[in-house]
DNA sequence: TCAATCCGTATC
DNA sequence: ATACGGATTGAC
């Protein structure tokens, strides 16, 4: 039995005697209920055994809560890896890996398990060095793991249900995991389209939104066997397929993969993890490569997939940056759109030529914060350090987003300048100045916060695309054009993963731009001699990767290490590492003081807890190991909270192994 | 000497 | 959480 308790110290399996009554229906996986200190507690089904070691009374289940055995061996086995991986607990896994019991989809009867389809012609992988190889890899169900690094103009979706119908076609299941909902979409399509939509459905789609009926119905589906193939986002890596062939990840950069309940597991870790135990095959693909994936490849664990430089240049777009002085130009259209002249022309003869042009800019709303108009330095409010930002009105002054105070005579401590400039033109604002510049254009705008939200296609006709990164229209012809915008503001940020984050959210948008020989041509506002901007115009991501890892080597960051960020008060923190048996060879930095929580609401915010005492103040620790004692650290920091929760600390720790944003 | 209480530990 | 055991304390 795993008891479902958040406290550390009873991550641990416990006995119980399954009464005369449940002996036919507890099987292995079901939900029970338990008498466990007194309480009574859900609870799993782990294994069925004839005898105990344990030495007192057993207690007997409580009730059988569904004879449904929806943890199947293989989902426990990766949930308790999961949990060992992350230094979390096998209940809290298990809370993310099984959606919420519904009594109505248990009533229905178990489909008829999908007939094997034939294995598609897939000729397109062949044109990758070692892509039809993999693919026949995994026709003979040998486990072939690689990164596949996306040729510019690949149709993906379609390419990976066709890695996923062959996976089916040798009688196996697949797994794919993406990350939103449109991505999903697209690759639902592709699979509807390449297996034909008969009667019994071959594959089945798992995301969050979903109602919890129709999750739980659907996941009974796969735990059943009725379904083989399923695709996500990040929570259906736990999905129960049976004999699994295939798991794949898209975008495996994109931190939406990153779980935000304890304890944070990210999609391809899980999946990398259930390759492993279930020994299948993994392909982890996207337009860029994440250094995680630069280090599967490095270390031998996946084969690389990708293009020939001559196919690669060939199909991609020609890319040029654009690093002048928007103020200093001669063309008042220009100024007005805030663009150097090189983008106004391409713009110019990409709309003449009947084609849609792509504008890329940062997201977040309406001029979002402020800056020095002169050395770029972010502005802060000179009482509480808050960032400056803009109402949206264009008249409003600046004023703090934190206490509200407006910002009268600010002047730029680095550099004394006395005037502000948005240090990133919002979507909305962007859109204004393009229209004002091109009259007559229709624009269409595709964003979050954008009025329409986030438009799946746009047509083949003239006109501009104002998009947020991940949220690009899919053109119906490819973009004649992509404009890369503000991305001094990508590449600024103290962010570790800026110049890998930044090539994703490029490589992303130029990918939807057509080929150089058929005008396609991308124009990164940014200078060019920057290595970010020197990859993306090679359309050289796995080069970038290798770069960006290098660094992260030299600085001692993940995932060159392994890191464990601990986050709670100073006393809190250094309770866990006095009595966590770290390994010898990690090294403790911090702590670093986290700026208070300001809540929203003006003044007064600072007291946030209901007695109105101030909440004490956190701090985080960062603690980092060689990859080779990723385990010994986890290890040491599970233990390290059980000793804490036996011993009834009152403040937990929040422990985060690798996390993406170390702030 | 015994009961009341405190504290730490286990929870099957 | 709550229950239990062992140690500790205090009253007779």
């Amino acid at each position: 039995m795993c008891v479902d308790s958040p406290l550390t110290h009873l991550d641990r399996l416990f006995d119980y005697l399954i009464p005369d009554e449940f002996l036919q229906l507890a099987a292995v996986g079901c939900r029970v209920r338990v008498r466990f200190a007194g309480r009574l507690l859900d609870g799993y089904v782990i294994d069925r055994v004839a005898s105990s070691d344990h030495s007192g009374a057993l207690a007997p289940l409580v009730k059988l809560s569904s004879v449904e055995p929806v943890l199947s061996p293989a989902v426990a086995r990766l949930a308790r890896t999961v949990a060992d991986r992350y230094a979390g607990t096998l209940s809290d896994v298990l809370r993310l890996a099984v959606p919420p019991r519904r009594a109505r989809p248990e009533q229905l009867p178990a489909g008829e398990p999908a007939p094997p389809t034939g294995r598609p012609a897939a000729s397109q992988w062949r044109r990758y060095p070692h892509g039809g190889s993999y693919l026949d890899a995994v026709a003979e169900g040998r486990p072939a793991r690689a990164v596949w690094t996306v040729r510019p103009g690949e149709d993906w979706p379609v390419r990976l249900a066709e890695a996923a119908v062959t996976a089916t076609a040798a009688g196996r299941g697949a797994l794919l995991v993406l990350p939103d909902a449109r991505d999903v979409d697209r690759l639902d399509s592709a699979l509807s389209d390449l297996t034909g939509t008969g009667s019994s459905p071959t594959h089945t789609v798992l995301t969050a939104d979903l109602k919890p009926e129709e999750r739980y119905r659907r996941f009974l589906a796969v735990r059943r066997g009725s379904v083989r193939v399923v695709i996500g986002t990040r929570a259906a890596a736990f999905a129960p397929v049976a004999d699994l062939g295939l798991v794949a990840i898209w975008d495996d950069g994109d931190d939406l993969h990153a779980e935000l309940r304890a304890p944070y597991p990210h999609a391809r870790e899980v999946l990398v993890l259930r390759a492993h135990l279930e020994d299948c095959a993994a392909l982890i693909a996207g337009w860029s490569r994440s250094t995680e994936a630069d280090v599967l490849i490095e270390s031998g664990w996946a084969h690389e997939i990708a293009a020939e430089r001559d196919e690669v240049r060939r199909a991609a777009p020609r890319i040029q940056a654009s690093g002048d002085d928007v103020e200093q130009s001669r063309d008042p259209a220009a100024r007005s759109a805030r663009l150097p002249s090189l983008a106004m022309r391409v713009v110019r003869e990409t709309l003449a030529a009947h084609a849609p042009v792509l504008v890329q800019v940062p997201r977040r709303g309406y001029v979002p914060s402020l800056a020095c108009d002169r050395c770029r330095t972010p502005a802060r409010c000179r009482h509480c350090a808050g960032p400056l930002g803009q109402a949206a009105a264009a008249s409003a002054a600046a004023s703090c987003r934190w206490c509200a105070r407006p910002a009268t005579a600010w002047a730029c401590p680095v550099c004394g300048a006395r005037r502000l400039r948005a240090a990133v033109s919002g979507a909305g604002r962007t859109s204004e100045e393009l229209g004002r510049a091109f009259p007559g254009v229709p624009i269409r705008n595709s964003g979050r916060t954008a009025a329409a939200g986030v438009l799946a296609s746009v047509g083949k006709g003239p006109a501009l695309v104002v998009a947020t990164p991940g949220a690009e229209p899919i053109p119906e012809g490819g973009y004649g054009a992509a404009l890369l915008l503000d991305s001094w503001a990508l590449l600024g940020r103290a962010d570790l993963r800026a110049g890998e984050e930044t090539m994703r959210r490029w490589l992303g948008a130029a990918s939807l731009v057509r080929s150089a020989s058929e005008g396609g041509q991308v124009i990164v506002m940014a200078d060019s001699g920057h290595p970010v901007v020197q990859a993306l115009i090679r359309w050289d991501p796995a080069g970038l990767a290798g770069r960006e890892l290098d660094e992260r080597r030299e600085l001692g960051f993940p995932p060159a290490v392994r890191m464990a960020m601990l986050t709670a008060t100073a006393s809190a923190c250094q309770e866990l590492l006095a009595v966590a048996v770290l390994p010898s060879s990690a090294e403790v930095l911090g702590p670093v003081p986290l700026p208070e929580r300001h809540e929203t609401g003006p003044a007064g915010a600072a007291e946030t807890a209901r007695d109105g005492q101030p909440a004490p103040p956190s701090v985080r620790y960062l603690v980092r190991a060689p990859r080779t004692d990723g385990a010994a650290l986890a290890y040491a920091l599970h233990s390290g909270q059980a000793v804490r929760s036996a011993a009834k600390a009152a403040e937990h720790v929040r422990v985060q192994l690798d996390p993406l944003d170390i702030g």
